[in-house]
DNA sequence: TAAAACCCTTGGGTTACACAAAGGTCAAGA
DNA sequence: TCTTGACCTTTGTGTAACCCAAGGGTTTTA
C-alpha cells in the first residue's frame, strides 16, 4: 500500500507517515519505476506499535532506538522497561503542574466571575495575576533585593 | 540595571529576558554609549507579571497583547478572562490524557515487576505494549481493513 | 485524453527558550 | 597602563514532532 493508504488505516496522517519513515522508524520498499514508498501489513503493525509508544510518552527517538534493537533480534524489554521508569516520575510531576495550573486558573476565573464585564478599575483585577505566588526563583531570593539600582 | 541582574533578581536566566525583550514583552532603555540595555524596576514588575502568565498558561504572544492592550491604557481582563477560560479546557483535558497515559506505564511496569529481568522470551513481553488499547483512529476504523495490498 | 487525485522532495514554520561564536566594554589588580 | 576576567552585544543554530506549501512527476478515473 501507498503512504495515504496507510496511514488511513493506521488513523495518522500521511506526513506524520513521511515523517516517521524520514526519521527510520518505517522502512518502506520502492516501487522502482516511480519512487513511491510501498508498505505492507508489518509496516502497519509497526506503526500501531509506534502510535502506541508514543502514547506511552516515548519519544521518536527512543522509539527508534527499540525498534532497532528489536529488529536486530536483541530484546527490547531491559530498554523499554528502563525508559518508562525514567520517564514516569516526570510524567507524574508534569501532571502535578498542570493541575496547579488549572487550579490557578480557576481561581482566577471565580474571582471575575462574581464580577461585572466591564468593571470600573479593571486595571486592578487584573493585579488579581499579580497577587498569585510567585514562581520561586531559584536563588534570587537568596540574596537581599537590591532594587532601584538603576 | 543591566540584563544579568534583572534576570537574577527574578530568577530567570539573562537569556529569557533578552528573549522576552527581543519578543516585545521587556523594552528596556539604552545606554547611548555603549549599547547595552538598561532596564528599571517596573521592568522587574513587568517580568514577574510575565512569569505568573507564564505559570498560568499564557503563551508569549497572548502575553505581549495583554501587555500591549494594558500599556495602551485599556483593560486587558476581559481578554484575559477569555484567554483562560478558553485554555482551562484544554489543560484539563491535557491532565486526564497525562493520567491515561501514567496508568498505563504503572501497568507495564508492573506486568513487567513480576518477572525476572532477562525472562526467556522477552521479545513476548514488549507484547505488553502492542495489547495497549489503540490510540483511537478518527476515521480510520470507519473503513473496512483492505490489507495485504502490497 | 484530460482533469482529479496522489506521490515525491525540499524547505520553512511552530514554542520558548538554550547555547555557541565573534567581538565590544568595563572593573580591578599588577 | 596593561591585562585579565566578567559581562555586554547580535546573529545564527538547535530542540520535538510534526504541519503545510511549493514545484513537479504519476496514476487513476471519467
Amino acid at each position: 500500500m501507498k503512504v495515504s493508504e496507510l496511514a488511513r488505516q493506521a488513523g495518522v496522517t500521511a506526513e506524520t507517515v513521511r515523517h516517521y519513515t524520514r526519521e527510520g522508524l518505517l522502512r518502506p520498499e520502492r516501487n522502482p519505476a516511480n519512487g513511491y514508498q510501498l508498505f505492507d501489513d508489518a509496516d502497519l503493525r509497526r506503526l500501531r506499535f509506534i502510535q502506541r509508544a508514543r502514547t506511552l510518552g516515548f519519544g521518536v527517538a527512543e522509539i527508534r532506538e527499540i525498534l532497532e534493537q528489536s529488529d536486530h533480534g536483541d530484546s527490547p524489554c531491559p530498554l523499554v522497561r528502563d525508559l518508562l521508569a525514567r520517564r514516569l516520575p516526570e510524567i507524574r510531576h508534569r501532571i502535578r503542574e498542570l493541575e496547579a495550573l488549572a487550579g490557578r486558573m480557576e481561581e482566577a476565573l471565580a474571582a471575575w466571575e462574581d464580577l461585572p464585564d466591564g468593571t470600573p478599575d479593571g486595571h486592578s483585577l487584573c493585579r488579581l495575576i499579580e497577587s498569585f505566588p510567585e514562581p520561586l526563583a531559584p536563588d534570587a531570593r537568596a540574596a537581599e533585593p537590591k532594587e532601584t539600582s538603576s
